[in-house]
DNA sequence: CGTATACTCCGGGTTACTTCA
DNA sequence: CCTGAAGTAACCCGGAGTATA
């Protein structure tokens, strides 16, 4: 693992990581990642809360550099969160055709009548598909990606279980409130929705209709889709983490024995010393290359068997040069 | 200006369904 | 064919932020 800082202005850099951790050594594999920049659509648990939808409509108008955003992740690296570099689809209205676009209002007439059980979604709905189709005008309507637009979730004709999924979205509203019906998405709209996700894994209003149109699905499905996604790479992170810090624990764990095993050893060693033995000698030693002369407590003992060997006094030289190195 | 209400979004937890070994 | 585990779409609930009266 290496250090990886990041000072983003204009694109969010999600998270770097260089390398995940593949030694069990901690103290020099720890890899942790800031991001100083925009970061406006990856933003910590903290940072989350504060986001508004203010803050999107902030987010739509272009990169202002008065809301930068700081994000600082000490995590591990999670896979689905790294900034692709390569393979990357271009979603033009991630970044900017918003910036032309007013942003969507959610005040009165969104659909704000129905309270239910299901009145978040119904509302979230209605107000989607109303404000879908009345926008004419809107990015969702002027772009097109160069991506096959699903009709009753098939694809090149392939059929598979979404086509049913699909085409029970465009029943009556009574399905849809009664019936849980669970299809999975096809490869390529999951695909699609991923490629999306490493752009931005929070949805404003517009991108999430712009999705949902791309890919033939409800609002409310790239809604939860997206909110499970995010789900799933915290779940990933944890997990992560998790691994780093039992790693963590048995490099610990393994130093600890070692200190404990080497201190015994010294006291045996002491305990085998005779007493006169024991008592340190302060001792004024010169270096005969620099004459720099030195303070050693050591025991006698091991004075007089060290001083007057060459190698010794070549150490000890090099350890005076080292020490002038380290206080220059 | 402060408060209450309505609305939306999101995270966390859960359920239900699908897929696969 | 049956079954349990894993993955995931969909749902529910509560908290927080914002707009409006």
């Amino acid at each position: 693992m290496e250090l990886a800082l990041s000072l983003g202005v204009d694109t969010p850099k999600p998270i770097l990581f260089l390398e995940k951790s593949s030694s069990s050594s901690c103290s020099k594999d720890v890899g942790f990642c800031m991001d100083l920049g925009k970061c406006s659509e990856v933003l910590d648990e903290a940072g989350r809360r504060k986001r508004s939808r203010n803050h999107q409509e902030i987010i739509s108008k272009g990169s202002s550099t008065d809301h930068p955003s700081l994000q600082l992740d000490l995590l591990p690296f999670s896979p689905v969160s790294r900034n692709t570099s390569s393979s990357q689809l271009c979603f033009p209205w991630l970044s900017q055709n918003l910036a032309s676009e007013p942003g969507l209002t959610h005040g009165p007439g969104g659909g704000k009548a129905i309270l239910d059980m299901n009145r978040r979604q119904l509302v979230a709905e209605e107000a989607e598909e109303g404000a879908a189709l009345s926008s004419p005008n809107s990015e969702i309507s002027s772009f097109q990606m160069n991506f096959p637009i699903y009709r009753n979730g098939n694809l090149n004709g392939k059929r598979d279980h979404s086509e049913n999924y699909n085409s029970s979205s465009r029943a009556s509203d009574e399905e849809d409130a009664s019936a849980r019906k669970k299809l999975r998405l096809t490869k390529e709209q999951s695909a699609f929705l991923e490629e999306s996700f490493k752009e931005h894994n929070t949805l404003n209003p517009k991108q999430k209709l712009a999705l949902a149109k791309q890919l033939n699905l409800r609002p409310r499905q790239v809604e939860v889709w997206f909110q499970n996604r995010r789900a799933r790479t915290k779940l990933k992170q944890t997990e992560v983490d998790c691994e780093y810090l039992k790693k963590c624990c048995e490099t610990l764990t393994e130093e600890n024995k070692r200190m404990q095993k080497e201190l015994q050893e010294l006291r045996t060693l002491k305990s085998s010393q005779p007493f006169h033995m024991q008592l340190p000698a302060t001792t004024l030693t010169m270096c005969p290359s620099c004459e720099r002369v030195s303070t050693t407590t050591t025991s006698f003992a091991a004075t007089t068997a060290t001083a007057t060997t060459a190698s010794n006094t070549a150490a000890l030289h090099n350890n005076h040069k080292l020490i002038s190195l380290m206080t220059k």
